[in-house]
RNA sequence: GCCGCCUUAGCUCAGUCGGCCAGAGCGACGCACUCGUAAUGCGUAGGUCGUGGGUUCGAUUCCCACAGGCGGCUCCA
């Protein structure tokens, strides 16, 4: 036994320490609770692995990012442990560690159940009370085939080896570049359990603090909708029990203000069995909203040099022809009509729409950037699985322009337009932005140097408009590449909203040009843009953004008014012809309840602000202010109350 | 579209191991009460138990199909 050097790393700092050979990572980190895993020269390692001469140390916490990855994925593979042994012929897929927890997929003859998921989960805790360690092993192709002969998923990961991006998702876990490696679980010199595994885990399932089954999903193997479905069991699983509570907290909150849910309690829209899947009627209240939500996007739009259109819901065959939409997306539009022996469809977009007013005559350089704007309601036939509230409706309105420009404008129209997408995102009171820059897939068309060129332009763009952002490499549409912008709700969740596309099919498809300044014909670029995406999405996720609690511009009631008494109603009714004559949506709760009865049912209505008004209040031409959160004012006189209400609408405070 | 689950009053949910008039809370409506910061009291109405078919002496209950929904997967121009 002699001597080696290696380094250790800690929170930035680099201390040189001499060894014995044999040493393992996890020894160097004895005492140290909370480590369960080793970065070594930049790689995750197993604890138990030994270090060699000049190796660079670094500890894995689990709580940090990897080290909840690490836990997520051991979690895994004691899932897969429990449901071999309570169901035998369970075969295995693969089982990663995704956002939040991890899943394990099975092929198995019988379809697990819900009170199966607490058999396995009992079984789980077993396991991890049984302290077995996971046992790193680098076996052969030929080893790992022999080994594994009753796992046909496994053989075939073996099979994949090495293929360039042949991997699927999360197949990396278990097979990566290098040497094949097999995970055993020893249950003290006992094999218990073993699976193909790149690693790395925790040092023992006793490591495990914290997890839950949550729920089980049919989901194809290797992800592709040709392959056999197998059976995906979800889990959580997190470093502290304290942790785990708080994301079944979050996932109760997020049950909470679902916007399916909200929608119905605040009456604000529904989807009439009647009238089909995926369409929604918005109710006054709903309808309120939305429409306050238009008028200030139009506002300002027209301010930033759009121009208002208007076009029809359907269009001949042909228009859908010469667009490609026919060609690309038939699948995804509703049937036709037929009138005349001529077929009509609903239009999936508004975009060849606006092509048609743009050739409707010729058009001078002088007249481009020319911006087209439209509420535009179009029908997409989902099929019937992904049809999710307001989120993933078929039919729907987008906040849809176009934009046609010359090749030297695009540039910075690009990027003013995505300032302008932040700033009235903003006004909304979304703030937390990212986006995804989505290049060229591997089924386009047009001419490589035109995405190249527009790839470029929208890249530059992100940059001047500061947002960070990831290249999602292959995933532009067809005919074009685009910049999508995510926004983090209230309880962290990522949405994606906008959508910036630059188009340089449909322009050559519809044969649009304009006049330069030489004299000669030349072709528009076009540009693609929806900010809220559809004006539904948007509306179900500031619903469930803000819990239905809306700021005061946007709330349907914005103030509700409460006589202590009968007779203090019309007081109050003069009070509210005030803030009407402002432009305030108030209303006199008539109702014959108590006025406790009053605030209450103001209060889960998510009303912004009450007044409320008695004898005192009357004598001295008061009333008293009563907040949402609960705070209140005594004796605020009538104009100061409706000045202040009317100065919180102007400035769209969040409340 | 695929896999699994679900569907009882406007909402949330009991219940019927196949059998007399299917229940509750909230909401709605009515009456009384006229009240000072999150639920006054009493009463009334409301359900062919998602739709269609089958099994059965008898189906809301069991079986099948369809519709709608939920959780995922795939998809999202």
């Amino acid at each position: 036994m002699s001597e080696i050097s290696v380094s250790v790393v800690r929170t930035g700092e680099r201390a040189e320490c001499g060894v014995t050979t044999g040493t393992t990572a996890g020894e160097l980190f004895e005492g140290d609770r909370s480590v369960i895993a080793a970065r070594v020269n930049g790689e995750l390692r197993d604890l138990a692995r030994v270090l060699s001469e000049g190796d660079e140390v670094e500890p894995v916490a689990i709580e940090s990012e990897d080290g909840r990855a690490i836990l997520r994925h051991s979690t895994a593979h004691v899932l897969a442990q429990a449901v071999q042994e309570l169901f035998p012929e369970a075969k295995l897929g693969i089982g990663p560690p995704i956002e939040n927890g991890f899943y394990y997929d099975f092929d198995s003859p019988v379809a697990f159940r819900p009170d199966d998921l607490e058999r396995i989960e009992t079984r789980m805790r077993q396991i991890v009370k049984e302290r077995q360690r996971f046992s790193r092993r680098a076996v052969s192709d030929d080893e790992a085939r022999a080994e594994l002969a009753a796992e046909p998923y496994k053989l075939e990961l073996i099979g994949l080896k090495g293929a360039a991006g042949g991997a699927a998702e999360g197949a990396g876990v278990e097979v990566g570049g290098g040497e094949l490696t097999i995970y055993d679980n020893l249950r003290g010199d006992e094999l218990a359990w073993k699976d193909l595994c790149r690693g790395p885990h925790l040092p023992t399932t006793r490591h495990i603090p914290a997890f839950k089954l949550m729920r089980v999903a049919a989901a194809y193997w290797r992800g592709d909708e040709r392959n056999p479905q197998l059976q995906r069991i979800y889990g959580t699983a997190w470093e502290t029990k304290d942790a785990l509570k708080a994301h079944l907290t979050m996932l109760e909150e997020a049950e909470r203000r679902d916007h399916r849910r909200l929608g119905v309690e605040l009456d604000l829209f529904s989807f009439p069995e009647e009238i089909g899947s995926g369409l929604a009627v918005w109710h006054p209240k709903g309808g309120t909203i939305r429409r306050v939500m238009e008028e200030y996007s139009r506002k300002r739009h027209e301010e930033s040099g759009y121009e208002f259109v208007y076009t029809p819901h359907i269009a001949k065959e042909g228009l859908f022809q010469t667009s490609g939409h026919l060609e690309w997306y038939a699948d995804g539009m509703y049937a036709p009509m037929e009138d005349d022996g001529q077929n009509y469809y609903l239009k999936p977009m508004n975009c060849p729409m606006h092509v048609m007013i743009y050739r409707s005559r010729g058009r001078s350089y002088r007249e481009l950037p020319l911006r087209l704007f439209e509420f535009g309601t179009v029908y997409r036939y989902e099929k019937s699985g992904v049809v999710h509230g307001l989120t993933r409706a078929r039919g729907f309105t987008q906040d849809d322009a176009h934009i046609f420009c010359t090749p030297e404008q695009l540039q910075d129209e690009l990027a003013s337009l995505l300032a302008f997408t932040v700033g009235l995102l903003r006004d909304y009171g979304l703030t937390d932005f990212t986006a995804d820059l989505s290049t060229r897939p591997e089924k386009y068309v047009g001419e490589i140097e035109q995405w190249n060129t527009a790839e470029a332009a929208l890249e530059e763009a992100l940059k001047r408009a500061d947002i960070p952002y990831a290249v999602a490499e292959g995933e532009g549409a067809f005919y074009a590449p685009k910049i999508d912008v995510h926004v983090k709700d209230a309880i962290g969740r990522k949405w994606q909203l906008s959508t910036l596309q630059v188009d340089f099919q449909l322009p050559g498809r519809f044969d649009i040009e304009y006049q330069s300044a030489d004299g000669s014909r030349q072709r528009p670029y076009m540009i693609h843009r929806a900010l809220f995406g559809s004006e539904e999405r948007f509306f179900g996720i500031l619903l469930e953004h803000y819990a239905g609690a809306f700021p005061p511009w946007l709330a349907p009631v914005q103030v509700v008014l409460i006589p202590i008494a009968e007779r203090h109603e019309d007081y109050l009714a003069r009070v509210a012809e005030k803030l009407a004559r402002q432009g305030i949506r108030a209303e006199v709760d008539r109702s014959d309840d108590r006025m406790q009865k009053k605030i209450r049912t103001a209060q889960t209505h998510k009303v912004p602000y009450m007044l409320l008004a008695g004898d005192h209040d009357i004598e001295e031409g008061a009333v008293s202010f009563r907040y949402r959160g609960g705070e209140q004012k005594n004796g605020v006189p009538i104009d100061e109350a409706v000045a202040e209400i009317v100065s919180a609408v102007e400035r769209r405070i969040q409340l």
